[in-house]
DNA sequence: TGTACATCAGTGAACGCGCGTTCACTGATGTAC
DNA sequence: TGTACATCAGTGAACGCGCGTTCACTGATGTAC
């Protein structure tokens, strides 16, 4: 979203000298982290290139194709990436919290800071309709890269409701708590002029129906 | 969202005769028309084309510059009809409701419906951060093409709070509202694959809030 | 210890493509005399 | 009523650009003898 010199984000690492025999695999960690850094900024895949990635992580386009196949293929092993490090600090941010609410509602809060701390991130993750698991080209029965951090949320709703309900009656609330978070998330990086209330508050009242069914 | 042959949409009376004197403006007409459908179906600015907008309306790319700029000139036209189209969905509902719950609950079913019933335009409309004032190129101080559907919602819930609070109270549960009926429709939207509670039961919790702050 | 050779990280140049947009134009239509 | 002309909707061809990707290659590095 912040437009700036891809130049500047080469890894000090890859420029100027070329690697050692051996150790040609050290450029597709820093292929990742400097896709990681330009999707960060604009939000957007279409927006990212091979040929800025290459010029951040310091060698030229042909280079990148020795550890990627294709683009998709490197998009796809960075939202991966993302989402592994998403569901990790959902998970975080329930440990620590005995009752379940206090775990639900921190595990909500978790999931509203990272994706406004990360907006270009969370655009990627969620937004963009090629993350389906038909955009990205994964293999035909493998589940979206996102369905563990979904899973993570069901079973904290599924605790709240423990002694009077099942994961079955916990679906559609944990779902509408979903859809609110992403609202909120969403609208927030979409829409930045707004005069928004505060984040926690909303978070609250996303939490209102769970809340009355818990109890 | 579905490919198909834009030649396909082209409009009848657009094609093989030009338009006699004086009637060039009907062009503006298809093309809003065409471009309408175009975006309908990709959901995606950057997916419409001039040119496959060129070819649907049955003429060629140079006649649209007749009467649009540029393609972002367009792409606003069209967003602009879509919004007004939405707000009126939106007010239309609540009309014939007295009870002020009743206004904002049918409000709000129309919101989802109207989003999931054109996906594509819903996401042109919401989920395109060039959508906002910067990206579509508006004069400054213009309003988000979209401030009066919200407006609409805002209303409707400081309604629920008459006699209780004042607008100011209302802003932060009318965003709430809004970002879980956004998440819901563009969770669906983007999520399609996924099993998918009830829709109205997704509405009901959403206003779960606002329901326990209006009694 | 020296030398021929295989390996492999990385390059320079180019490919074909689709895009938004521009240019100079054509030819039917209406109007003035 | 006939004719010269201005108007204007629309065209055909091309522009420059940036993209993903491919190709044949280079040259440093490690290894075998």
């Amino acid at each position: 979203m912040i437009p700036q010199d891809p130049a500047k984000l080469q890894a000090p690492s890859a420029s100027s000298r070329r690697r050692k025999r051996g150790t040609g695999h050290e450029l597709r960690g820093v292929v990742i982290r400097v896709a990681t850094d330009l999707l960060a900024r604009s939000g957007d895949v279409d927006a990212l290139t091979m040929r800025d990635v290459a010029a951040a992580a310091g060698v030229t386009p042909p280079s990148i194709y020795r550890h990627f196949p294709d683009k998709q293929a490197l998009v796809r092993a960075v939202i991966g990436e993302r989402f592994r490090d998403f569901t990790v600090a959902l998970n975080q941010a329930a440990e620590g919290h005995e009752n379940p609410l206090a775990r639900l509602e921190a595990m909500s809060h978790a999931y509203v800071h990272a994706g406004l701390r990360q907006p270009g991130h969370y655009r990627v993750m969620f937004s963009a309709v090629n993350a389906g698991p038909d955009g990205l080209g994964l293999a035909k029965g493998t589940e979206h890269p996102g369905a563990a951090s979904f899973r993570a949320l069901v079973d904290a709703v599924t605790g709240c409701l423990a002694e009077r309900g099942t994961s079955t009656q916990a679906m559609p609330l944990a779902t509408g708590l979903w859809a609110s978070l992403h609202g909120i998330v969403d609208l927030r990086i979409t829409k930045p002029e707004m005069g928004w209330p505060n984040t926690d508050l909303l978070i609250d009242n996303a939490l209102a129906a769970i809340r009355s069914a818990a109890t």
